[in-house]
DNA sequence: ACCGTAGGTTAACGGTGTTAGGTTAACAAC
DNA sequence: GTTGTTAACCTAACACCGTTAACCTACGGT
């Protein structure tokens, strides 16, 4: 029973079993739901009994967190193409990366709620997703947008009554996080059925929700957006 | 099959193995999360059998969906007790309603979870949820925070390129929406272990974290906050 | 005395993740 | 050519799970 692990991914003979047991999973999950992931049910799809998956995973945990990891990579991809629709250093790329955040939850909800269940998750399986699992290209496009003078970062003196007072070098990582937290947060809210108890007139989506809650998002950083209709805001120096 | 639906929560006799049921739900539910919250496990510790549950609860979903209501009545607590600390009409209140929301999340770690869990929960029992589940008490602090003058809203002009534009009267609802948002994908993504992905030095709690993001969260807004030392902020009108 | 019902019980069904142990086919070594 | 090893499966089974069916018991009303 040494329970093959042999470091490499595809080491065993039939990579394509593999495969079909990664896509049935994914197919069963973005059809019916966690609850329809089952180690049977994806047997069944592929076409082998239930526990020929012990022999290329260690367990349903294992078989998830790899389709997570396949789910991150999806999520890459979207946004890079958010990115690379926009200039680096402009402060649209943060609209686009929150848009394409929607986008992908919403046009990937199984995924989007298995990579951010609030499941105790092994962080050793977290820790290794590809590129940090797309946090470090919005970090990049913060740092750009500092460097390129569009956003006004609160001063010192904001930040200097804090309990663990914070450096300039964590600036882009702080505007990153409150940047996530808001589109995130919008977006958890509105798949858990919470965000139904704000009655905006119209019942709008969480898309058009997104695009009125962004002239906050955008002055909370001070930004200095370009000649696109939208506001130019700038914030006092004092 | 008439299945005890009588309309009134205890009118069957006894109310107090009702309680116990729910007791016995919420512990297993904090002590071990979800998965560990079995109609058998919860029969064994009330010391009837499993069965005995579906004389008083038409089934795990309805346990867990009076689970939920009771910790929104905890919530509840904790946000009241913020909104209390506080002069209405301020700012300060909102801090202070977003350090209770972490302080909940935090110290009632499981209720959380399956409050907000992202998992299809039925919207029936969702609605009729005490007070909004704490909505109303965030709409009412910004409603009167903006009364006083101390929320700088956007311009309407800013509002006016969207697809489905939005009225003043809308105002109160999306800035909650939008403080609602921050704190809570916050927390969340505190709770699913993303927010290790950003390295602020010091490796701050998630309060502290909350606390760095403030400043962003009140210039969102455009607050006029009080002379405690936080910046004073005003938006440009223009 | 009778009936209905609240408040339980045990047994069972179909489902779940997982393990134990056996089977087959391929392949390498002597 | 036989042997040994191992990958790649299989079936059977275990211990759970939510839920249902059928049955029992005590009490309150007529």
């Amino acid at each position: 029973m040494t329970a093959v692990q042999g470091g490499e991914t595809g080491k065993h003979g039939s990579a394509q079993v593999e495969q079909a047991i990664l896509d049935a999973a994914r197919d069963l999950l973005a059809i019916g739901g966690p609850d329809a992931l089952s180690m049977r049910q994806v047997a069944d799809q592929v076409g082998v009994s239930a526990t020929a998956i012990y022999h290329y995973f260690d367990g349903k945990q294992d078989l998830v967190n790899r389709v997570v990891v396949r789910a991150f990579e999806r999520f890459g991809s979207y946004l890079r193409d958010a990115m690379a629709s926009h200039p680096e250093g402009s402060v649209e790329r943060f609209g686009a990366l929150g848009e394409a955040y929607l986008r992908f939850a919403l046009e990937n909800e199984a995924y989007f709620r298995i990579m951010f269940s609030m499941q105790a998750s092994d962080p050793a399986a977290l820790e290794q997703l590809p590129e940090g699992g797309g946090y470090h290209l919005l970090r990049r496009a913060v740092a750009d947008a500092i460097d390129a003078g569009n956003v006004r970062l609160p001063t010192a003196a904001e930040f200097a009554d804090l309990e663990t007072p914070v450096g300039c070098e964590s600036y882009p990582d702080l505007v990153s996080m409150y940047l996530w937290s808001t589109v995130h947060g919008l977006v958890t809210l509105a798949l858990c059925g919470a965000s139904t108890r704000c009655h905006v007139e119209g019942a709008p989506s969480v898309v058009d929700l997104y695009r009125a809650i962004t002239p906050f998002i955008v002055h909370g950083i001070g930004a200095n957006v370009g000649s696109d209709g939208v506001a130019q805001v700038t914030r006092e120096s004092q």
